[in-house]
DNA sequence: AAAAGTTCATATCGTTCA
DNA sequence: TGAACGATATGAACTTTT
């Protein structure tokens, strides 16, 4: 709209806007060559050829990349600000406006649709969780300088720094339970391994699938199915997730990257349990509550096919397991580790790797709960995984296969076979 | 929109959208020199002299560009109050008043056409939509600095049980696939020591808890459900299959006596289901056929009660299992080393045994048939014990409440504890 | 060294109120 | 009217982690 009304203005001056180029002809008018002055503010005569590099975007030198593509500083910091705002932005103009270093502030509709023309990618910028999770080693780095301490090494399990400031509770898990409890205990008592190793499981998931407060807004899940669609992300968290475990890192390269590409889309299935709110019948994040009936209207058909088995599952896992995040986490591991994904060629090693996960769960029913409920919720929470998965084998193809191709880039970005 | 106020504006600058080459002729107008001049050039940022900025239009001190020109603050405010009142505005004189610091306000006509003459643009003026969404958007900034809620609250919920039925029949069973295979294969290759376990195993088992020559006559069925009365020569065998299993063994003799009271009524019931033909819909033994209805017909009342539950359980694990009685075998070693029977002393150590079965099971439905098919009936032959001991548990004390006075004599005899 | 984030001084726009 | 002030957006400079 707008724009189109200036036609018809008989006089005067017209001042330029941001175009750029414009060296074209026109300058008659004002033309002194010095007047290319194009912005006020940052009018810094780079020392250009720093590098051979320049911004994709405005043109400005660059000094690498950012967020998958050459740019410059700037065009950096304004992607990060508003690669998420896309909706928000308008062109006042023609939405061609053309985007150098001069007239790249004018318009950032256009701006955006440059960075995402040229690669940039909102997926690389760190969410929440990733920033928090910064923040935190960043803290923890502080103090460490100013306390040299005698670090501990990397156990068997991997020691983080189970330590710090996890959101996540696995309170009734027998607190520092420690040693002797009654021998004829309903519960469990897990060892000390065991506990160490789920905390530390838990931290690392808190840090990297963990859901914090930049879960997909509103608008997102309005105009599309994040769940599915913000794959890219999630995938890059789900890798981050994997490098933490030990019996991971070890295996081969290949084997690792079929792993995740299996659990792939059940990972996010079951990250997705963590948001589903029963009660509400509504996905709820930090940024909004988005009931299922607004996704059934909004999604798109293909994917609206599955919205409702998609709740069921998660409806499922609720129901079963409260709001235990513990459980889901151990979840992803199981699914991670799974000896059925095609193409694996060491099936026997995984299977292996997945009955000390499993081994795990089960203890973990057995100490929050009691042996006896861990007979019922061990199996229970098992078919729903094979239920899920089932399904996601089914229409596995149709639910990635938008994303399929987003994926393999990520993983062999990410193991830079490049 | 907005914009649409410009329409009616004889005399205006024409802000020409990016895209353009254009660029050229907006300082046609101000033709004087030095205003063009210092400014966007000049002001290189780095020397911030704060002061050396001079308003365009009354030579008052600037702060920096206003509307797209080096104005003071007074001057912005003017110009936004009136760009769009240009024919409003009148000279008294002659159109040519001098605007300075000091004479600024008493020609409002000439100090506006300055203004437009430095450059200034009115389209910068926000427009009213765009103040309202700024608006809005303040409000929210606001609602969120004073709301910095990050709510999670889900509530408890409380789970039920969504134990699964499969609808699987697994006909023959294939002899142990041995050795070696594709390292790709779909099912696994039991290691030598499971296979030796389990053919162990299965060996104590058909000598003990297998044999079925000496069933009940169909006759003795007629008389009283001998599901239950037969229990003193079943618990018997129960416990030399028992003893041979190491682990058992090597158990404090309370301990397994516990074990065994704990497991009988449910070793039973897991035996009966190797005897049930779900084709027939009846028990089969060497001796005899009888129909479920027959027993219906003749069990006692209290039993009769249960039949039908007892029935159905039977089917599901034909259903599930066909007729692979090393399932049902390993299911009973499970059910033996069951960590949540009543006074047990030591339910960990139990557990960690129990564990090692549960892997094996695992194992086995891997090797038999496929990692694939092992994802779905490890945990759906656990959810059917698990149905089992929850009703077993139910009305157990009713089951075998006639032989509970018989089940210890035995055990005492065994254990020759006297 | 590459690439993601953070900090902070600027630049501008709008609002208030004397 | 216009000084003072508040909110945003930019982008250069700098910190961290890998
Ligand atoms: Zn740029
Ligand atoms: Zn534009
Ligand atoms: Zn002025
Ligand atoms: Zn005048």
């Amino acid at each position: 709209m707008a724009e189109s009304t200036f036609d018809d203005l008989p006089c005067s001056s017209i001042p330029t806007p941001p175009s750029s180029e414009t060296e074209s002809m026109m300058n008659m008018s004002a033309s002194s060559p010095d007047d290319v002055r194009p912005q006020r503010v940052g009018s810094k005569r780079k020392i250009k050829n720093k590098e051979d590099k320049v911004c994709g975007v405005c043109g400005d030198s660059a000094l690498g990349y950012n967020f998958d593509a050459i740019t410059c500083e700037s065009c950096k910091a304004f992607f990060r600000r508003n690669a998420f705002k896309e909706k928000e932005l308008k062109c006042v103009f023609e939405m061609k406006c053309k985007i150098d270093v001069n007239t790249r502030r004018f318009c950032s509709y256009c701006r955006l649709q440059k960075c995402f023309a040229i690669g940039m990618r909102k997926d690389m910028i760190l969410d929440e969780g990733e920033k928090k999770r910064r923040m935190e080693k960043l803290v923890q780095t502080r103090d460490k300088k100013k306390v040299p301490k005698t670090d501990i090494p990397v156990t068997q399990i991997k020691m983080e720094e189970p330590s710090s400031t996890s959101t996540c509770r696995l309170l009734s898990i027998p607190p520092p339970s420690s040693f002797a409890q009654d021998q004829t205990s309903n519960t469990r008592c897990l060892s000390d391994d065991e506990l160490a190793f789920l905390t530390t499981l838990q931290a690392n998931y808190d840090m990297s699938l963990g859901i914090v407060a930049d879960e997909p807004l509103e608008e997102e899940y309005k105009t599309l199915d994040n769940l599915v669609n913000s794959t890219g992300r999630i995938i890059r968290r789900l890798i981050t997730f994997a490098k933490k475990i030990v019996d991971f890192m070890t295996l081969s390269q290949e084997t690792q990257i079929v792993l995740l590409k299996g659990t792939s889309i059940n990972s996010i299935y079951i990250r997705s349990a963590t948001l589903y709110d029963a009660v509400k019948d509504a996905w709820v994040s930090p940024r909004g509550v988005v009931s299922t009936s607004i996704l059934k209207r909004t999604a798109g058909q293909i994917l609206n096919r599955f919205q409702e088995d998609h709740v069921k599952i998660c409806r499922k896992f609720k129901k079963l397991l409260g709001n235990d995040s513990t459980v889901l986490v151990i979840l992803q591991v199981i699914s991670l580790f799974s000896p059925e994904y095609v193409s694996l060629t060491n099936r026997a090693i995984i299977s292996n790797i997945q009955d000390r996960y499993l081994t795990l769960l089960k203890h973990y029913f057995e100490a929050k709960f009691s042996y006896r409920e861990a007979r019922r919720m061990y199996p229970a929470v098992l078919s729903i995984l094979d239920e899920m998965k089932m399904f996601t084998e089914e229409h596995g193809r149709v639910l990635l296969h938008v994303n399929v191709d987003e994926i393999e880039p990520i993983l062999l970005e990410i193991f830079d076979i490049r």
